[in-house]
RNA sequence: GGGGCCGUAGUCUAGCUUGGACUAGGAUGCAAGCCUGGGGCGCUUGUGAUCUCGGGUUCAAAUCCCGACGGCCCCA
């Protein structure tokens, strides 16, 4: 039996070892020199494909159709929305000249896509046969952040920008498409094992030109909240701005209702982070790039039977559709190997050497316990394939019951304030609803309102905790990324 | 928006206050070998830094000054 692996640096120093993780394994190289900007790793890639893989399978599911616009924007159709630009104005990247000559025209690398995307839909959508339309992307944004970057967490260039955009002929079939994708990212998110709540934004930090927002979020191990997902309601503002309109059944005529929702390689750096431990990445089977390493242990004058034995039981594995590898360096021991897969975050290895051999068994160790189960030979594929499914369950109980455990409900500031300088984490107040009372909040605080729990029932009762008045909402609050 | 700290091999870091004995030290990594082999062991050898860049002060700069770029923190 192994002992469970230890998680005092993942929690007591989570930015050092959210850098060692993604710069030993490796992942994600921040060695690139521009700002912001970072090198998915051959072994980073493998898992973010996985990752996307998931999310596409999961929108294609639901009737989204892939599609790829240009990275390259005019100024004159990025401003036709006025909050929109408002809000991103600033952080926009500008491509100004071609070779030595100056553009006409100023060309934006997109910050997001509406601005490119609603032109086409404008062009694409005649009538109510056209509609719904339910598209998506995976493609890179840009955003000049000025503050302090962070690792694919705040990054000038999002390489993994998941958008997807539609529309409709009506505003309750667009609500219902603000529910369905709600549903999609939550489903992404649970066979990610990431836990989540779902909070509707305040008006004051909704999506620039969206009606409203409902956000999810995650607490990472410092206790910071990440925003890891958003689905966004946008009305009619930008179908009136792009004037998309369509022919009704009975001859008029109306502006698209839309909506748009986005995912970005946050959900990675979530990914790595819930599960994590101090010997490295722990990955759910579906996202591994390697779900089961096979390590020979070679004794002096066994070495051949003992690796024969190993390669059959790699091919057996790979048979039976697991992604496998077998270590079989000659140069290194064992020890080390075992260190090597684990950092990778390998769910589950399988070692077999004189003792197994003998016997007609094999080891399998568990990558999130690091517990040992011996299991005979001949069951070892049905033994992995239940040990995997345990793993992924068990993984993502413990992320669920970490995030509980970060989300308390607080009746007074001080107190509040207590909790977000202590541990952080997610505190839930009864609030009067007030826009004005709610950032003061926030200043009091020196926190962020992340907003009123998405589809929850419960009734405050009581007084708002900071102006004492009548409180109509629970509100969540937290110190965010 | 305002203030502060920092930049030394792939990575982490010592040295900087008080300029010279720095030929820039260590750990880790990487490479080769021996030893080992069911948890990174040990030993030997090798490898790797124009001290972020540009300018200045000085007989002399990793060290002091200015600027750029980059990293980080705090306050509003």
């Amino acid at each position: 039996m192994g002992k469970a692996p230890d998680r005092s640096q993942w929690a007591g120093n989570f930015g050092e070892w959210f850098h060692r993780v993604l710069s030993e394994v490796p992942v994600y190289d921040i060695r690139y020199p521009v700002k912001g900007t970072g090198v998915w790793t051959p072994y980073g890639f493998k898992i973010r494909k996985e990752v996307t893989d998931v999310i596409r399978e999961e929108l294609v599911k639901r009737g989204h159709e892939e599609v790829l616009f240009p990275l390259l924007i005019p100024e004159y159709m990025l401003k036709k929305e006025a909050e929109h630009i408002r809000n991103f104005e600033e952080q926009v990247f500008w491509v100004t000249h071609g070779g030595t000559t100056p553009l006409d025209v100023k060309l934006a690398l997109r910050p997001t896509s509406e601005t490119a995307i609603y032109p086409m839909f404008q062009l694409w959508i005649n009538a109510y046969s056209d509609l719904p339309v339910k598209i998506f992307q995976i493609v890179s944004v840009f955003r000049y952040e000025t503050k302090a970057t962070k690792p694919m967490i705040r990054v000038r260039e999002v390489s993994t920008f998941k958008e997807a955009h539609t529309a409709h002929a009506t505003r309750e079939e667009a609500e219902m498409q603000v529910k369905e994708g709600v549903e999609i990212y939550s489903r992404i998110f649970e066979r990610l094992g990431i836990p989540f709540v779902k909070s509707v934004r305040p008006d004051w930090d909704k999506f620039p030109g969206a009606e409203y927002s409902v956000a999810f979020d995650t607490v990472m191990p410092d206790g910071k909240v990440l925003q890891i997902g958003t689905v966004h309601f946008l009305g009619q503002g930008f179908s009136k701005a792009f004037d998309i309109k369509y022919m009704k059944a009975d001859g008029g005529y109306e502006n698209v209702w839309q909506t748009c929702y986005g995912i970005s390689e946050r959900v990675i750096a979530a990914l790595i982070s819930v599960h994590g431990d101090d010997h490295g990445l722990v990955l759910p089977s579906r996202v591994a790039p390697i779900q089961v390493v096979v390590i020979p242990i070679v004794y002096k004058g066994r070495e051949d039977e003992i690796l024969r034995a190993c390669v059959g039981v790699a091919e057996e594995l790979e048979k039976a559709g697991f992604r496998v590898k077998l270590d079989d360096r000659k140069e290194e021991t064992p020890g080390s190997k075992y260190f090597t897969w684990e950092l990778k975050g390998v769910p589950v290895r399988v070692e077999l050497g004189p003792r197994d051999f003998d016997k007609g068994t094999a080891v399998l160790v568990r990558r999130d316990s690091l517990e040992k189960v011996t299991v005979e030979r001949t069951s070892l594929v049905e033994e992995v394939k239940s040990l995997l499914e345990r793993i992924d369950l068990d993984l993502k109980e413990r992320a669920k019951k970490w995030l509980d455990e970060q989300i308390v409900k607080k009746e007074d500031l001080e107190d509040a304030k207590k909790v977000l300088e202590s541990r952080g984490g997610i505190v839930e107040l009864n609030w009067c609803g007030n826009v004005g009372c709610g950032q003061d909040l926030e200043a009091k605080l020196d926190a962020r309102v992340l907003g009123i729990p998405y589809e929850d029932s419960r009734n405050p009762e009581g007084s708002c905790v900071n102006c004492n008045s009548k409180a109509n909402m629970i509100i969540r609050v937290a110190r965010s990324y």
